[in-house]
DNA sequence: TAAAAATACTCCATAGGTATTTTAT
DNA sequence: ATAAAATACCTATGGAGTATTTTTA
């Protein structure tokens, strides 16, 4: 028994006629016919009552014909959903993110692909760089937004953004009026510096900058997020070099300068496990980049 | 999609292991690999995420995975349901029953009937005999417990049991002390009569024994069923001839006499409409032969 | 007599088998 | 090195087509 065959039987049943349910279903006539009798012979069931000309159907019969009918809608149902799932339109996907996100591609992202993909549930999660690493990893976490480059092999990564670094003084510092500064003129200033747990990145990538520029910098307060680290420079305690995203802040007395070194600007990107590139997060990715196209990074100390 | 790749694709999960799944459905490995390539294809969408060595489930596999074993489960339940259906042991049977039947195989067949098959509903009719003919040629009345013969091409019949007739007359009778009567002794009493509408079978037999006997009965009273003829006849309203039946009843002013002339007994029978000899009739007719040959007519006057 | 199902036969698509290759652990 | 999935190639079952027969309404 398998669903072709019941799809027969309830064509027969359903035009009464073996000529017509063949014409029907796209197919002749006595082909029509074996099938039903091979589908008697292997339940052992008597479906129809027939004479030369016509049929009647037995008791059996209008049992497997109702049966038939619902494990049909049930097959197709299932065919229709699972191709939907396979495009991913629908399903459910976890999306990791960190902080940093929040001021970016997160918001936009999220919107259009709950526009395009309104069937999908999304179990939304800010998690630490190195917690949502090891998430991608085990599975937990299906698509991340995060800062590449990670070193695992494992994982896949598409770069989204590029956020160019900025120096941060607070309005009554030496160099507040400056548009410009070189990395140097901060080799003795108080640092307000990311933490190494909560942005490693970041981090290295200013202990390399100042490196560069000749200096080891001195570390008046650690600070895990940009606006943490936006909020204790515009009070006083020292300077910091940060992504662009700060110009994201109202902070009347935090000052924000071009680097007149030109470091190399921090990426924002999406990442997944290679292997599990469903069409939920093949999706998810296609929006993320839609996305970060349109985003304008807010006015560069123009 | 079919059943066979639904229940492949389901191996291949649940084991987790191509081989393993190829093993315990009976086939070699290469072929199920093909299958769920297949499936795949034909859905045109990734259900497991496979390196050489081993694979892991995408989400849309997992929600066919879901599915296709509510639809497995469901087509094994229904395949059982219809054989079960085909045997006849379970369904709706319609028995339409003439009144005569009350007191002789319909409660023991009916009482075998639903100790053997407890789950078929039974829908019991008293009928007319001419109703009950009619009920079964247009298919409302499955099966029919009534007296053959009956001329209809349409109706297949199995006499079950024979009664012979018996001769009634009541208590105060100028015969009541005779143990056997001929009938031609019968030929200047008043005479309770089978209705023709009512039993026209009796009524035809009876005629036709009174022709022979030399005289055309004198009918004082019509009657329709055994036990209102009974109590006519009980009453001292005529004498009448009745099948063996009567003995069922404890009428103190009824005397039951044996017929000298030996009529041809009357018969009971099961019928039904040739072509619907479905499990159900099936059924119900072999355990009424059962009944039958264990029904035990009551002491005939010994 | 006409129309409908059943049968006879032929063909080919495809499921399944065996042998082998590839690759990840 | 081993074990697991994938591939190559072959066979044969059986599903579908055409032509024809049978039957009954």
């Amino acid at each position: 028994m398998d669903l072709r065959t019941l799809r027969y039987f309830s064509a027969v049943v359903r035009e009464g006629h073996f000529g017509r349910a063949a014409a029907s279903l796209g197919i002749a006539q006595p082909p029509l016919t074996r099938q039903i009798q091979k589908l008697e012979r292997d339940l052992g069931v008597s479906l129809l009552q027939r004479t030369r000309k016509k049929f009647e159907v037995t008791p059996a019969g209008r049992l497997l014909y109702e049966r038939a009918g619902r494990l049909l809608d049930g097959a197709d149902q299932t065919e229709a959903d699972v191709r939907r799932a396979g495009t991913g339109e629908t399903g459910r996907l976890v999306i990791g993110f960190v902080h940093s996100n929040t001021f970016t591609i997160l918001p936009g992202a999220v919107a259009r692909f709950r526009a395009a993909y309104p069937d999908v549930e999304m179990d939304l999660r800010e998690m630490r760089h190195d917690n949502l690493v090891a998430g991608l990893e085990n599975g937990g976490i299906d698509v991340g937004l995060l800062r590449p480059p990670v070193s695992s092999r494992a994982l896949q990564a598409v770069t989204l953004i590029h956020e160019p670094f900025l120096a941060l003084v607070w309005s009554g510092h030496r160099l507040a009026a400056r548009r410009t500064v070189q990395l140097g003129q901060f080799a003795s200033e108080p640092f307000v510096m990311y933490s190494r747990i909560g942005a490693p990145l970041i981090h290295t990538r200013v202990m390399e900058m100042c490196k560069r520029a000749g200096f080891a910098p001195r570390i008046a307060q650690y600070a895990d997020q940009i606006d943490t680290v936006a909020s204790f420079v515009a009070a006083g305690i020292g300077v910091a070099l940060a992504p662009s995203t700060v110009t994201s802040f109202n902070m009347p007395s935090l000052r924000c300068l071009r680097i007149a070194d030109r470091p190399a600007p921090l990426a924002m990107g999406v990442m997944w496990r290679t292997g599990n590139a469903s069409g939920l997060v093949r999706n998810f990715t296609r929006v993320a980049r839609e996305a970060a196209v349109v985003w304008r990074p807010l006015a560069l100390l123009d």
